[in-house]
DNA sequence: AACTATTAATAAGA
DNA sequence: TTCTTATTAATAGTT
């Protein structure tokens, strides 16, 4: 149906073919408008170039997922079964790793422990120990920064204050302006001076193993 | 292209209706045929007659499930998601608990601590000091049932020896038979007795948060 | 289902 | 891409 007759085969130019599929895209997008209307028919038209561009028709009566819905039905599969069987794998997968992790954290927190030999439980063990070193080190660290950082600025008030006196007594103004304040800040940074047990006067856990600051926070049991 | 014009509306006449649809139907399916062949197009064309019978066409090159996939792909959207959605949902949330839980074992094993401020590495200590209490007792509880259970083997052993010897001596046969065996193994049972530190002969591990026996087992890093 | 007059689609060219 | 148009293809109404 044009100044000549084709063959149906492949159109090797590659302009020409371009050019082929808009005009038999816009022709058969036609076909499937008119069937629709004048048939009743639910259509969907669903093409890709060989560029990978996507062109569709689809009955207004009806959606692509629709469509699809009743593709799947009439045809008696289930195209995503295996999409959905593998989420299903996966999340089963992810159930028992969260349950052994749980299962090793209650053993860390030391529950659970009857199904463990003496072997696992010295394991366990040693394993606590050294961790509680490394907890403890780091938490002397983290003291330690914390009071020099103290230092430095109880050095950097004295200092300022020293100054502020100086200044006062130069111009020869009252200068118990300048000595009131920051007692008590100094009485609590003393303390910190201490260095080892300065939060010794925190509260003892009243649920030695479920305290706050993330440790015992998720619900060990099986979820 | 027939022997009159028509108007493009729904057939009334049902008779005339199938008729057109199937007329119809076997052209846009020729079209479909032809633009997958000259233009190297992927095509799915499904029609739902208003009997609901199903008829497809599909490029041979590609399947419908493959078009599908393809069409939501190039949508950005996924049509099968609101169907798993609970799922995937699901899914998320496990893999979240996951790393939390892992996070928490990283840091009972002492691993990234950076992120713990003073007083959660003080409740982290405190946590580990009475988890290893917990497991030590444990472990003392169990070495001291297994000793007494040897202790009773040991004396079931002699007292079977003895008698034995009794019944050997009264029926006057060489006794030197039952006196040979069990000698290692008494040894071993008299070391048990110690009570404290019977395991100290185990290597000490050369990874100290890794060792078998559930410890460490599992990959702590993203999954 | 076949026929065929007629309309519709479109290949090639501009 | 779009328009034109000669030509082929599709099909509406008929048999």
């Amino acid at each position: 149906m044009g100044r000549g007759k084709i063959e149906i085969k492949r159109i090797e130019n590659s302009t020409n073919r371009q050019v082929t599929y808009s005009k038999r895209r816009a022709g058969i997008m036609k076909k499937a408008q008119e069937l629709t209307v004048l048939c009743d028919a639910e259509v969907s038209l669903i093409m890709f170039s060989n560029t990978g561009k996507l062109f569709e028709f689809i009955s207004p009566s009806t959606s692509t997922k629709k469509i699809f819905d009743r593709y799947q039905h009439a045809q008696g599969i289930n195209l995503w079964n295996s999409h959905y069987e593998r989420m299903q794998d996966n999340l089963n997968r992810q159930k028992e790793i969260n349950n052994k992790l749980r299962r090793e954290i209650r053993q860390r927190i030391g529950e659970e422990l009857n199904d463990l030999n003496i072997q696992e439980l010295r394991g366990l063990e040693q394993n606590l120990e050294s961790s509680l070193k490394i907890v403890r080190d780091r938490k002397y660290q983290v003291i330690g920064t914390s009071t020099d950082t103290y230092r430095k600025k109880v050095k950097n008030l004295e200092e300022t204050r020293k100054n502020l006196l100086r200044d006062f007594e130069m111009t020869d103004e009252d200068p118990h302006y300048a000595l009131v304040d920051h007692e008590g800040q100094y009485d609590a940074i003393g303390l910190a001076n201490g260095g080892s047990h300065i939060f010794a006067f925190r509260l003892q856990p009243s649920q030695p193993n479920l305290q706050d600051g993330g440790f015992g926070l998720h619900d060990l049991r099986l979820a």
